[in-house]
DNA sequence: GCAAAAGTGTTTTCGATACACCCATGC
DNA sequence: GCATGGGTGTATCGAAAACACTTTTGC
């Protein structure tokens, strides 16, 4: 290979990261609102550039630390964005990835030198968004509805105990339909996916609930 | 961002076929030797570097037929290799696709400008390869076999007719495992992926077979 | 007539779904 | 005492797996 040759130079890779909640029953999607040009003042995916010298991993997680104050959440990927277009004046590959996360664990600053503004969105009312962003936050959100059963991608959802009925919410609001709760039950403690702590909540809703926790390994 | 932060600058995407086929009961990948620095005179996968113009499919379909002369083949992606020292010099960004193809429509040039030679290799005898190429061919492997089923991946496995058996032989090898034949008939039948053409083979076999095809739309 | 290869049907098991009742608490 | 929300068990259905016999042909 040529390196030298400009066909293969400019161009570089950006990381995209859909970080997804679930939020008093609504599913929603983290935004940030660009201070500068291009796609000023639109709102977008959280991301960034990769360095010629970091993994896309390091990479995807240096941004979202930046931009959410998030840490140690594990993404699993889920589309390439490869039109030479999609970005303005540099071809920009773009790598999708997806978390979902405890929205009290993001910290985010409401403005930095690149952003405006963060918002969760509900995933029902997005705003117009730049790039090709709607295209990938509906990847995105696809892509979780066929891959929430794997056991680990709603692990960060919440904190380290949560019950039942938070769970069995959650998953319906991100399939976006009903799933009977008995069998939701049996199946997610038959795969191994959570299981019982023996600790109870002492929250003051009609009849206390069980705690449970996602399994170290699962499956 | 800025566009001539060198940090940015100086990688490349690279795309990896990792093409696989069926040859007289053994399951094999199409692997080239090198003809020049790096790896010279090492076996590596088919690829190459994309432009910065052209999306990455159409890079994957232009690397694949100027080295085998396949085209109008459906590649899947199933991973990105992205340690920056995996290519010497300049950061290539891996992404490995994967394609099950009919080795008798392969018509690559044993010889060009970069290669020395090309050839199928049994899965169970491979050469040591350049690059994270080892990885790489194990990744495309296990995708393939967990993929299966999906019922777009093998489509030009064959040419348009193709019997059970060779089918079943075929399923036994990549998979490496025995699949009960009468099972194997009906749950293809069943979920749509083959379609009975009501020919019969003409081969000197003891029993001559049915002959099927891939239904145009499967799922 | 027998070995080799191809075709077909039945039974069993397991996972997914559908569904109904009891218990604890706040009002 | 009743409405709300949380816990549990059983019956049914369908898909997957296990399994045996018949047919054709070459020798």
């Amino acid at each position: 290979m040529n390196y030298s040759n400009p066909r293969y130079q400019n161009q570089g890779i950006h990381v995209l990261a859909t970080i997804f909640t679930v939020e008093n029953g609504v599913f929603k999607v983290l935004l940030i609102n660009r201070k500068n040009e291009p796609y000023k003042n639109m709102w977008s995916l959280v991301g960034g550039a990769v360095y010629c010298d970091e993994r896309v991993e390091d990479a995807l997680r240096r941004e979202v630390k930046e931009k959410t104050g998030i840490e140690n959440i594990s993404f699993r990927h889920f589309g390439i964005y490869s039109r030479p277009d999609r970005a303005p004046k540099f071809r920009m590959l773009g790598l999708g990835y997806i978390a979902v996360v405890d929205h009290q664990e993001v910290t985010f600053l409401r403005e930095t030198t690149q952003t405006n503004n963060a918002e969760w969105f509900d995933i029902k009312k997005l705003p117009p968004l730049a790039f090709d962003h709607e295209e990938i936050v509906a990847d995105a959100i696809e892509f979780l509805k066929a891959n929430i059963n794997d056991g680990e991608i709603l692990k960060e959802l919440f904190p380290q105990y949560f019950t039942l009925p938070e769970l069995h919410k959650a998953y319906e609001c991100i399939l976006d339909r009903k799933l009977d709760r008995r069998n939701f039950r049996k199946k997610l403690l038959k795969d191994g996916i959570i299981e019982d702590t023996g600790l109870m909540s002492r929250t003051q809703k009609v009849k206390s609930s069980k705690l449970y926790q996602f399994a170290k390994l699962s499956k």
